[in-house]
DNA sequence: CCTACCGATCGGTAGG
DNA sequence: CCTACCGATCGGTAGG
């Protein structure tokens, strides 16, 4: 591979070995959004980075130490790239639709280059039972509560009818959301996330 | 012995190289709708059948075409389990609500240990370009032209109004079920469905 | 369908 | 971080 850009270098000073390990992470994560967390492989790592195959183990001892700290770092980028900024929206019926736009922008923007990292995954791993999936129903349930917290809020506010299902209107708006991110990374149409805002607008409106 | 001339034997009767073929298919769309058809292998599938390594490579000579062949295979369980049942419903909404409960029940059934194949292979092949990819995408676009086309059908009989966006119903109509699909895949749990079942519902009220 | 093999790559270890 | 190595497995070939 060429040299890709890079995010920009916090002002923190970190050893050598910070930084490798941080930027053996980064390949980590957009490789496994691309072609899978499974198979990510040490020495295509190695390959990637231009250092030796032991060099790359030596940071991680095993290949699910290396999968659990990739799904890690996904989820710093995934807080920083949607959660966060939708947090800053308004309190209620606002913040639910931000964090919604906040998803639908992070896939548009290409934040992972293979779509959203834990949707690859969750469709990865969803039949196979072991440490991943369970970090990735984890990972499924904290997506969810946070929906359906917000909706409560909105409900709470009255900007959201007292007898929505709360629970039926999560689903919905995360199906959307991440069918929205499957389409759209297989046809790369930018139509695709009209679709997914098209649906989330008409599930809200439903709900008011 | 089978020399004889049968008059009751069924005319499906196949050789022993056809029976081991149509083997080797079958536990291939099993393993690759849990683990992925990247992650099939020649080497494991002889194992699950007992057979040498070569004697699986022989009837594919590559591993491409075994995958190929595997989408083929499942083509042939989906139409047979999800598309016919549906078909065989009266034309116009009936038939659209046959086709959604169709894809759920599949699900349900378990007719693949890992979900739906095409939901799987989806998100597997989704952002890697190749001739896998364009499999996918020409199963998707199916998929699509057969939902609008029972869309359209029930707009035209006035089952649904003449206002409704063909291709967003579609939109939310797959995006409910392959939802639905891999979440129910990751908790198994039956109540997953009834959200798919009730989104589905939804969807089509409001285009009444 | 088999045995016997090929070069490449896998995860991982030893020792520095 | 390196070289050098381990046994296992990969896709694929040769010859029967």
């Amino acid at each position: 591979m060429t040299d890709e850009p890079r995010f920009t270098e916090p002002p923190k000073r970190r050893t050598d070995g910070e930084q490798t390990h941080a930027q053996i992470l980064d390949i980590a994560m957009r490789l496994a959004s691309i072609e899978g967390l499974g198979s990510l492989t040490i020495g295509r790592l190695a390959r990637e980075l231009g250092v030796s195959k032991s060099g790359v183990f030596a940071h991680f001892r095993s290949k699910q130490r290396l999968q659990k700290e990739t799904i890690e770092a996904a989820r710093e980028i995934f807080s920083r790239e949607v959660t966060e900024p939708a947090l800053a929206a308004p309190e209620g019926l606002a913040r639910l639709e931000a964090l919604c736009e906040a998803f639908l922008s992070y896939v548009e923007r290409g934040v992972f280059p293979g779509g959203c990292f834990f949707a690859q995954i969750l469709a990865e791993f969803d039949a196979q039972p072991g440490e991943i999936r369970d970090e990735v129903l984890a990972d499924q349930r904290d997506w969810v509560s946070l929906l359906e917290e917000l909706i409560q809020d909105a409900v709470r506010r009255g900007e959201l009818d007292k007898a929505t299902d709360v629970g039926q209107l999560a689903f919905e708006l995360s199906a959307a959301l991440e069918f929205s991110n499957y389409l759209s990374t297989l046809h790369r149409d930018p139509a695709i996330a009209e679709r997914g805002r098209e649906a989330v607008r008409g599930a809200i409106a439903r709900a008011r």
